[in-house]
DNA sequence: CTTCGTCAAGAGCAGCGCTCTCTAAACACT
DNA sequence: AGTGTTTAGAGAGCGCTGCTCTTGACGAAG
């Protein structure tokens, strides 16, 4: 009874995996604005009104993608940190930094979708904040991991963090224990950086003026290594 | 005969008026995706198919509001700048900043027009290119001018910019004159560290995190001023 | 006074998200 | 094996969208 049972949930876990796979695909090419549960059915030579047998709304099918993309950024992440010698702190940083940029690059309505402008009437659920963070994750542990090595030793350039953000960054450190808060602070304007770099790359402020991106991209990102005091 | 033509366009242009204010406000509510030529008819109580005599189409009408969000959030930036005294620099960076920042708090859906995830199948046209640059041009400014009269101390964060990338800062030096390339390449740090910044707080990166985001918000952009190179 | 350009109106097309009802197949249980 | 129940897809339909085309009215110019 139970491998019957699993039998007719396989075939339909096989079908929703083929609904956000053509999903994802129409993302692509049209964005998230063109992607309609009409044209999904069609592609998969449903009737449209069977599509919501599995997925009871647009925006459920968009938080499928959203987690999808959380994941796959996050792995990319992961991957590129992984490869780096583990006490190489500014290789991994500048490896996550690429990473991101280049998943970016390579899933550009995708990565609108996680950080570009909301959906409207679009509110993500709670299933998406674990995934969210995945990325995030990875370089509060580089962060951290350098300043338990010792090897963190930020320029004398930022001015000491007000006291209200100490509330602030005791959320942010738990995704990177036991660092002092203006590590914290330096940490956030470096993520913020790079996500904003990133955003005006792939948005088009860049355009018809930062020709070389790439290269302009990691300086920034070196600069940014060095504001957070990551070694030379 | 000039005296009645244009009394005929005059309420022409007034029409025209009536209907980006009425989109305007239906994109302040709604969002970007949910802004509909019927709706704006319907609220002038206008049938749906006149108001393409005065817009050919859903995309121009959202090219008229994205010139006009990058007109105010200019004037807003001018504003803040000029409310300044002319040497303070770090003033007029951080008035110049918190602008920004709370044109795009007051004006959210303008802001992710502007900024956000472009329009799946809209080319921003020729005619947007000047009023977005208008903001850019003031911190430009600000940055110059602290850099003539000799205020610009950077300090020694940053490794110089690979060489590719003065041609990148040829461009950009059209808004900061005379400006060597390294304070041109932290200028770029800085611009894209604050609008980083504003687009993670509207558009949700920071929900379940940063709570004080105002003061956040000052630290980092103070950071990012004496990265610059901005005296204390 | 006629001619001509401009404009609102209305009908209509194809597409959308979504709901409802109906039929048929797959399942669970006796 | 037969029976009741659950699940799946099909189809029609509602109200909405952007957009097009045609029609008829109005006002300025010759």
């Amino acid at each position: 009874m139970n491998a019957s049972r699993t039998a007719r949930e396989r075939v339909r876990a096989e079908l929703i995996k083929e609904i956000t796979d053509i999903a994802r695909r129409q993302l692509a090419t049209e964005g998230a604005g063109g992607l309609s549960l009409r044209a999904v059915a069609r592609e998969m030579g449903m009737v449209s009104s069977a599509i919501y047998r599995y997925f009871p709304s647009r925006d459920d099918l968009l938080t499928a993608l959203i987690i999808d993309g959380y994941n796959a950024l996050g792995e990319a992440v992961e991957h590129a940190d992984a490869a780096c010698a583990r006490d190489d702190f500014t290789g991994r940083w500048l490896a996550v930094c690429r990473a991101v940029r280049e998943w970016a690059l390579a899933h550009p309505h995708e990565y609108a979708l996680l950080y570009g402008s909301p959906v409207p009437g679009y509110a993500a659920p709670q299933d998406t904040v674990a995934p969210a963070v995945r990325d995030t994750a990875v370089y509060g542990r580089i962060i951290a991991d350098a300043h338990h090595a010792g090897r963190l030793a930020p320029p004398p350039v930022c001015p000491p963090p007000p006291a209200v953000l100490a509330q602030d960054a005791e959320v942010v450190r738990a995704l990177m224990p036991d660092v002092p808060d203006d590590v914290v602070a330096r940490a956030i304007i470096a993520w913020t950086g790079l996500f904003g770099m990133v955003s005006f790359e792939l948005f088009g402020q860049f355009n018809n003026t930062i020709t070389h991106r790439t290269e302009l991209f990691d300086h920034n990102m070196t600069c940014l290594a060095r504001l957070i005091g990551l070694p030379e």
